[in-house]
DNA sequence: ATAACTGCAAATGATTTGCGATCGG
DNA sequence: CCGATCGCAAATCATTTGCAGTTAT
């Protein structure tokens, strides 16, 4: 009994938008862009298709921290940066993969299955902006003095 | 201008509770223990001692995916495994750091700061409930035929 | 035909905030 | 004393869900 997925004219706009992007937006800042195509399109929608299309992998539902969930068109494995100050997100390509051996690691008895390696940065828009004046040693949050 | 913190009462017994546990408990986790013995304290009283506490680095806001942020009473940088299952956040041991160096990385522009490597698995508790069946390549999601 | 999908509005879950009372330094 | 902090309730923000009407196959 699998079901099948339609598609519909809202999915197939929202990940043409998706995969021009070469951003990785949050739902509602997609459903935004969206918009200007399908002016009647609910955020809903776009919830739910983001959800069903990263469900069958053709896109991805990025596993970075931060409050609001984003995704990339691009559905192969990959890394990104995010910016500590506006939370955007982008590619981070390594020259070369670290070699992570699951077996060494030590996790108090958790099966390992892969993990996840992001970056904590400044976008360019953000070092021009300037709005900011240290980090703490790994934070995720911005001092300003005052 | 810098203001001060004060020790109040409720503070003190958060930043314990904290500091005892192994695991590392989401902000109404921590409430729930807290409360045993504090009855009166507030969800509010907790989340805003946790912000302050993380803010001086006493503790550390984690880092990792999932919708509710954890906390560590361990200011260490150090890394984590998140069970994919139930969202649980324990310590993870490598045995020799991956090194990254931050020039090599092609990041559309970003400053990098640092980075943050994310370990996903399955915790002891969720491997003997076996309440799953496979997991697509790199997800969060837990398929259940049916 | 009919199950998947839609828009809308209301519901949920996590976290934050305004406020008047309280307390620590 | 007095500004940091508290408890409480209401507000906010991101995301999800129920439902009745619509559409892709």
């Amino acid at each position: 009994m699998k079901k099948m997925m339609r598609m519909t004219h809202q999915r197939e706009i929202i990940l043409e938008e998706l995969k021009r992007l070469k951003t990785h937006p949050t739902a509602d800042e997609l459903y935004e862009i969206v918009k200007k195509r399908l002016p009647r399109i609910s955020l809903a929608t776009v919830y739910r298709n983001l959800d069903v299309l990263a469900e069958l992998g053709i896109i991805q539902r990025i596993e970075v921290s931060g409050r609001q969930k984003r995704f990339d068109g691009n559905p192969e494995a990959h890394h990104h940066v995010r910016c500590l100050v506006c939370g955007r997100v982008a590619d981070a390509e390594l020259s070369q993969e670290p070699q992570v051996n699951f077996d060494s690691v030590k996790a108090n008895g958790f099966k390992i299955i892969g993990f996840n390696l992001e970056f904590e940065g400044i976008c360019p828009e953000c070092v021009s902006k300037g709005k900011f004046k240290f980090f703490n040693n790994k934070a995720d949050t911005i001092f300003n003095e005052t």
